[in-house]
DNA sequence: CCTGGATCTGACAACGTTGTCCAGGCCCTA
DNA sequence: TAGGGCCTGGACAACGTTGTCAGATCCAGG
């Protein structure tokens, strides 16, 4: 075993040097046993390469790649053929690493499969493609830890600006990226413990316009099922609920609230709960889309009907018996607005942090018009 | 003016240089610059100022960073602190350029808010944070040319494979990009003109089956409405829906098939027409789920009860009356089946491009065994 | 023929990280 | 106590690009 370590050791290990510019010279064996073969991509042409089949410098196939001025049509005739024939692309993590900004952006969501988000992050996508720049997501799925680690995951990748849709409710470790000058928006729920940026529907407003839709009505007495209330949004909602009811006078029942509900089995069992307690609802108003789905469902079951507003629109709300009358927040905007502050702050056009409400929109399409059948 | 010039040469040309190390002695003034200050990430530490705050060799601090061995606690403790205190993270541009890997892969999409791509985006985001890998995104609109220019961006960020969703029917302009060892699967639709992975679902069959459905339940004259058949998916279930038609000896009339829509005012048309020609239809097969929602909406407005077979399932499609009867495809196995092949590639273990076809499912809920009535 | 200016081209350093290699200190054994 | 191996730490080059700056070339005007 000795011996074989040490039949790998070269005799002189003094390594010979150009005279002229005192660059070493390294015997190529040695030289590309420094690489990893297995990690490179797969020997791409570089820059230099180029310019060797070229017969130019390495400067004047940069200036040919970016469009700058100050190039023969000849000779940028010839370098586009060396490209060519070489399948040339630029490098651009040593593009970025140069010039310091990457072009892009990154977006930490909840969940791309759900249909809320979907606009969302298209939305921003657009955006950013309008300022030249690629998104780059992730989904934290609904979990705070993983949230921090995408965030400072696309941080690390120094991405110039940062949309988030927050699943904690502490962004501290975001304070060091904000110092060092990561534009950064927070979108649908705000940030926690630091002064940010961020873009939020009117829930509290919106769920208060939806519960006095329903008590508009008639109805007195309404079930709310919505998601945990350390998240924002929820809260909010939950708060708009109360105020409305408040605002009617009408006190509520804790038997018709039920929180942190949203996965499909728990919510047919709080819905068929609230519809046939002691003091049973008339109305069901729904916290999101993913309760507004379920609840649709176990009401189409009931022989009594039950009136109905949700929170988000969804699709098809209007073909259903009756149809489904909605308090719709704008997902398009959302993403929109957050992603055109982002580059307003890369601009510098923007300083001081600011929270944004979009209005939310009341759609009536039916279920929320039922009169109270008890 | 040459005086202005002038005065900014150094009388010198000579640049002191540091006896012991050799390294050039250049005056702070003139080394920033060269830097563009407004271009910089803020300045934000590196791992040379970690190394200058913890009093340890730059290599060190890498170490630390890496959590690599060879470290004593003491040592990594002082590094630690130093890191926190100066709110360092590594710069992943200079990681990937030194490396080679950028541990992330590429997706181009048709649309991220169609719902379903939501889900088949997330399975990949899936598979690829199983491998430790990020997923940049970008959507090409159902555009052949921004779909070539995403693909093109994303390979020289050096993302290590992509997943491709075709707009186009020519990707000869990705072959430099496979031959220098980007990974690459295409899904929901093959690649045009160049030989490589494919995850697709079984258009063809499903179709035929959802035809065949309507067929089984004395169905004669059913109306096909579907995407331009240029795109391999459209032109697949078309073909599928011929097929049924054959097996069974029923000619087709043209007055039954409408290719080429999807925007809800052409579909609602073709629909119409289809529905009072002179050649009535009694059932519709829709192409895909876009189509679906504006048949959907069509038929509720019918007096007549005409049957409904849609490819794709939607959200709530048993909530409707009648439900609705589709040929699901499993978006999520889509996107988990393409991005595992894109990390077998990646591994070596796979070499042989193939073409893969996922099986659909025919799912009845009442609207597709509505007997013809005319 | 020379000079001055404009235009084009290329040499070189630097961006921040990691792989390699070596030096120095330590411990263990003979 | 000398000699070895092991452990820790640091110097250095290289990754591929771009900004700077100076050299080369060419032309017009004297």
């Amino acid at each position: 075993m000795l011996d074989a370590t040490s039949s790998y050791k070269p005799m002189d290990r003094r390594i010979p040097v150009d005279d002229r510019t005192g660059h070493r010279i390294v015997p190529e064996t040695i030289r590309r046993s420094d690489r990893a073969p297995e990690n490179r991509y797969g020997n791409r042409p570089t820059m230099k390469d180029v310019a060797a089949r070229a017969g130019v410098g390495l400067k004047t196939v940069s200036r040919v790649v970016n469009g700058e001025p100050g190039v023969t049509p000849e000779t940028e005739r010839r370098v586009q053929e060396a490209i060519d024939a070489l399948g040339f692309r630029r490098n651009d993590s040593a593009r970025v690493l140069r010039k310091g900004r990457t072009a892009s952006i990154g977006l930490v969501l909840e969940d791309l499969a759900d249909p809320f988000y979907g606009p969302l992050s298209r939305a921003v996508e657009e955006v950013a493609r309008a300022h030249g720049a690629l998104l780059i997501n992730g989904s934290s799925a609904e979990d705070p830890d993983r949230e921090q680690e995408l965030a400072l995951a696309l941080c690390a990748r120094r991405v110039d600006g940062l949309v988030i849709i927050p699943a904690g409710d502490d962004h501290r470790y975001m304070e060091p990226e904000l110092k060092a000058g990561v534009a950064t928006v927070f979108v649908d729920r705000p940030a926690g413990q630091i002064d940010a940026d961020c873009v939020l529907s009117d829930n509290h407003g919106g769920a208060r316009d939806g519960v006095a839709h329903l008590i508009a009505h008639g109805h007195r007495r309404i079930g709310f099922i919505g998601d945990m209330p350390r998240i924002h949004t929820a809260a909010e909602r939950l708060r708009g609920y109360r105020a409305a009811m408040e605002d009617a006078g009408i006190p509520v029942e804790d038997s018709w609230m039920s929180l942190g509900v949203t996965d499909p089995e728990r919510v047919r069992r709080a819905a068929e709960e609230m519809l046939t307690g002691p003091s049973p609802v008339t109305a069901i108003f729904a916290g999101n889309n993913r309760v507004t789905v379920t609840v649709i469902r176990v009401l189409a079951e009931q022989t009594r009907r039950v009136a109905f507003v949700g929170f988000d629109d969804i699709e098809l709300a209007d073909l259903l018996q009756p149809g489904v009358t909605v308090v719709a927040q704008d997902a398009a905007a959302l993403g929109r607005t957050a992603a055109e502050r982002l580059f307003r702050q890369l601009d510098g056009t923007l300083v001081t942090p600011e929270r944004i409400e979009l209005p939310t929109r009341l759609i009536t399409r039916g279920s929320g018009e039922l009169p109270p059948a008890d």
